[in-house]
DNA sequence: TATGAATGAGGCTTCATTCAT
DNA sequence: TATGAATGAAGCCTCATTCAT
């Protein structure tokens, strides 16, 4: 909390005017952290796009988001799986799902994304693959071109495909 | 260190003979747990299965296995991304892709797999996948049975294959 | 830390918002310590006094302080040979010796002090005589009256007249 | 007592078959470094050696050895002074100072002393110019040579004899 | 006698939290 | 509202001492 305190050019008691403990500070900033990851994570979409090219959007968004904001996505995961979160998280987790849903949904029914698959498991096939890549790329020195993100994509694209 | 002391039913002291550091200990036990992990992670895998059968006997494993011991590879993953990793964790983990390495890269020559992905992009392609489905079960009630993993592995497959 | 807190009836946690370490606080102590010891030393020193009335002056200022202050006194000692000094307090006891030295220069140059030997052995063999008198005075009863005090300097005073 | 072990090449616990304490250990070291330290103070003194010879030979002795055992002197001291001690050993003390004034009661029968300065004080002016000036050579690098060495003790001389 | 693993009190330090100003 | 000095529980680690072998 001091450390916070100095960040901010204030003195310590004045957290906790704002802030009953630190696990409530934490718990505020995750959900803001949380709201703006999120917000960027879907910048640029537009639902007119075509469905590919949404989807590769919010790809690539996600992919590039997970690198340059590396240490918000890394806290935001720790905390999600840490003992502090609470039922208030998941609801909002779940809800920001929706989007990515609403798309996967879209492209069942355009008959261009297999149907005998449910929305969750493409969701996550796809999440957990640029997961990886970005993780990959951040701590170990994987290098990326335009080349191999169309192929990493293209790899998450036959996996649900019709 | 006391709540571990406890745990193991012994003087706090006690544990300053076997580890000189808290740090070491929690080196030492992240060694274990990651070999114990490994083991896990390729059992009752043969070389001489079809390569189809092996790689999915291996998908299965990891995703039984970090079900099964969620906390283990939480905490492996945890560790892995802290301050206390040093360069001789790195080495030991890339040693450790090596057994998935080299079945993709068999798959390859046999014709099975695209050959114009590098192996790094196809591991990372399908551990990602398995890691968010375990997660999500593991957090969220996902449920599953024979049919969904079946679709979830053909889902991989289509990923990669050539 | 614990004692000197609890000494001072302060929370342990206070002191360590007035010193870094207990290193810091030996060291600043130290100094204040010194400080405050060298200026009892010189205490009623005018420069104006005759030549041996002033050097007996301060003899006997250091004798009864270090009878008076022992602790004190034993302390500085301990700890300017403990591993805690540094290059900055050696310097501080080399500009403390310096009034001394001026006075034994003076009486050199008035002829009233051996010119063959160098300020410094003079300082020591007056010194050291001291030490030596108040410590066995504090530790094992040896008794001073007036006439044992004046005896003793004049001894000091046979080893450097000229 | 775990690296007064290890330097013996004895287990901890044998040192318990042998002392109480780390005190009675302390102790018990004390008293033999004690003896060991004086004997090597009266080293090569003969009573038939002329008083001033002897005198000066012990004087020199004393020097000496507190330059080249300056850790175990300095133990000695700090041990002496230290809530350790007992009567015990201020009796040993007192007793080890009778050789020298033995010497010094017989210089005064001599003629060569001063017959008006109790024993003690005597000895206590010449102890506390050796120390100084052994511990200021250890400590700060004053040089030594023959000629500085005879002026001391001429000094130490000028002060005591009659 | 000799061993050395085990003990646990005690030492230094940090840090979330409070409260008088 | 804002401050920041004060608090003290709790964390990591050391080391003199014991005891079963």
């Amino acid at each position: 909390m001091g450390k916070v305190a100095k960040q901010a050019n204030i003195a310590v008691g004045t957290i906790y005017l704002y802030f009953k403990h630190k696990e409530d500070l934490l718990n505020q900033f995750y959900l803001k952290l949380y709201q703006v990851n999120v917000d960027r994570f879907l910048e640029h979409y537009s639902p007119n796009d075509s469905f590919r090219e949404g989807l590769k959007l919010i790809w690539v968004n996600y992919l590039k988001h997970r690198i340059n904001h590396y240490k918000d996505s890394h806290f935001l995961e720790q905390y999600y799986k840490s003992p502090y979160v609470n039922d208030n998280h998941k609801r909002l987790a779940e809800q920001v799902k929706k989007p990515l849903h609403d798309i996967i949904q879209k492209g069942k029914e355009l008959g261009l994304v297999r149907s005998d698959l449910d929305n969750e498991m493409i969701f996550l096939g796809m999440l957990g693959f640029f997961r990886e890549l970005a993780d990959e790329y951040v701590g170990n020195c994987y290098i990326f071109n335009e080349d191999r993100i169309n192929k990493a994509f293209e790899m998450s694209w036959n996996m649900i495909k019709a």
